[in-house]
DNA sequence: GTTTTGTGTTGCATACATACAGTATAAAGG
DNA sequence: CCTTTATACTGTATGTATGCAACACAAAAC
């Protein structure tokens, strides 16, 4: 990190809190989701709390430990954080 | 990462592939992007070939860099991996 | 009340992403 | 040729995510 901007603050923040609301709406603990999909629930409880940035792996086993596509997740985020961005090529 | 497994070697692998594909596109070079966007080239560089593993911040940044929603990148990932979800909530 | 069980959090060692400076290579200018 | 310029890559120090074990605390068992 170039050096810790509000901003990047405020992303990793966010993105905290939504996963664990969406593990929440699963009804499972931190510990649980933790053991049936091979993660490490401290881990886990620093990702939501917003203390640490997560690496694209981490992203990716988290969403399959929620169920849900790293992809619908990175885009409530976008729309939550206010990011515009053009629609171009792809 | 619990023990880097050939699934996440793959990931981060096609991940830089897609990143420097698109740079491509924009007909930039590292060196360039990385300036114009406040980014470490050399970073740049052992991300698009597969050799780190990315923190969020990260991502959100080269994907304001490339002007593409990170969420569509990593759409097409999941495409690419041929992972498949559920599309329950949200 | 004291143990047991379930929850999230935290201390800490290790592995690794990041940032900066430097290298390697080739193409273009002179 | 040699120098300049542009490209990508790499050595390395520092910061930090990760994984494991232990902690704090509450609620339930007994």
């Amino acid at each position: 990190m170039q050096h810790k901007t509000e901003k990047t603050l405020h992303l990793i923040k966010q993105f905290g809190a939504n996963i664990r609301q969406k593990r929440e709406s699963l009804n499972k603990s931190q510990r649980l989701l933790a053991f049936e999909y091979d993660l490490d629930s401290g881990n886990l409880s620093r990702i939501e709390s917003g203390q640490i940035d997560p690496k694209l792996t981490m992203l990716w086993r988290i969403s399959e430990a929620l169920g849900i596509p790293l992809s619908q997740i990175i885009k409530s985020l976008e729309t939550e954080l206010g990011e515009k961005f053009h629609i171009i090529d792809q």
